[in-house]
DNA sequence: CACTTGACCTGTCCGC
DNA sequence: TGCGGACAGGTCAAGT
């Protein structure tokens, strides 16, 4: 699901929509996945004040004023939804969404604030994870001392992105994209799409593609992930912002899930759809031609 | 080391 | 209509 756009755009709404509110309530029905700690919950969550939702990879943290931080994975098919207090149970979502009456059965924590308003944790597939922080040990999981750099950095530049790219010189462009430890934020949706538009072959290997090129999918990945946060990301099945509402990024796609169709650059040709890195990857076999081995 | 596969889960779609 | 299988935006661990 939601890759860097999504996450982003589930940031924006959330700074708009939750700052300065104190938590009155938490539910949650998640056995195996929240809370994540031993200790009282409740005392580090309940009256106390939200104030500020931050964003790194794909991972959303909510800092508290307890000192402890909510850190969110969406991961395939996470959302966090918020509505206000007249937000009548069982009443349907009002806006054009794809969610339904909340909570849902995928809803597995629900936070009420003050205001009588909610944020909901649903996720289908319940790959996603939601856990409950120091705020100073965020920075110590295993997740963010791995990942890369943020793509959209100010200071991140070509130079950069190729050094941190030519590590790993004998592995197809596409899964090195992919690699959260490489980059952070891309994935299927984004890395098919910028590959499209800077004409490499998914299965290239790094070793093959030249600075030049390498340039170009540096400024190509760059100005797609701004135009997605700019279109409100990508709603494929799952994926809706904080307030409902789906993004429209994928009404601008050149190649995903736009299999059978023609290629913008070359409409005579239709884009396949195959499998690289294990993943489903869209191409125009004119224009991302692999280098013969 | 680099790549593939399987696992984690649920839902949907497609072919028979 | 039912059933089996493939597949879905992400990581992680284990196997080759």
């Amino acid at each position: 699901m939601p890759e860097l756009p999504e996450v982003e755009t589930v940031r924006t709404g959330l700074s708009q929509l939750l700052l300065g509110k104190l938590i009155a309530k938490e539910e949650h029905d998640w056995p195996k996945g929240f809370p994540n700690t031993d200790f009282d919950v409740q005392s580090f969550m309940i009256g106390v004040e939200i104030l500020g939702i931050r964003r790194r990879a794909k991972v959303l943290i909510i800092d508290l004023s307890s000192a402890y931080s909510l850190v969110v994975h969406l991961k395939m098919t996470g959302q966090l939804v918020f509505v206000g207090r007249d937000y009548r149970f069982g009443a349907g979502h009002p806006n054009d969404s794809l969610v339904g009456s909340l909570p849902d059965k995928s809803t597995r924590v629900t936070l009420t604030f003050d205001d009588g308003s909610r944020l909901f944790f649903n996720d289908q597939r319940k790959f996603g994870w939601m856990r409950l922080l120091p705020t100073a040990e965020v920075p110590n999981i295993d997740f963010f001392k791995r990942v890369g750099p943020e793509p959209l950095a100010d200071d991140f530049t070509a130079t950069a992105f190729r050094e941190r790219l030519k590590v790993r010189q004998n592995s197809m462009i596409k899964a090195v994209l992919l690699d959260q430890s490489v980059i952070a934020g891309v994935g299927n949706i984004y890395a098919d799409e910028s590959l499209w538009a800077a004409k490499i072959h998914p299965a290239e290997r790094v070793k093959n593609i030249g600075d030049r090129k390498m340039n170009t999918l540096f400024n190509e990945l760059r100005a797609i992930l701004k135009l997605s946060i700019d279109k409100g990301g990508s709603s494929d099945k799952n994926y809706v912002n904080a307030e409902g509402k789906r993004g429209s990024y994928l009404s601008f796609a050149n190649v995903f899930r736009r299999e059978g169709k023609p290629c913008f650059r070359h409409p005579d040709t239709l884009i396949e759809k195959s499998r690289v890195a294990g993943r489903g990857t869209h191409t125009c076999p004119k224009c991302q031609k692999l280098k013969a081995a």
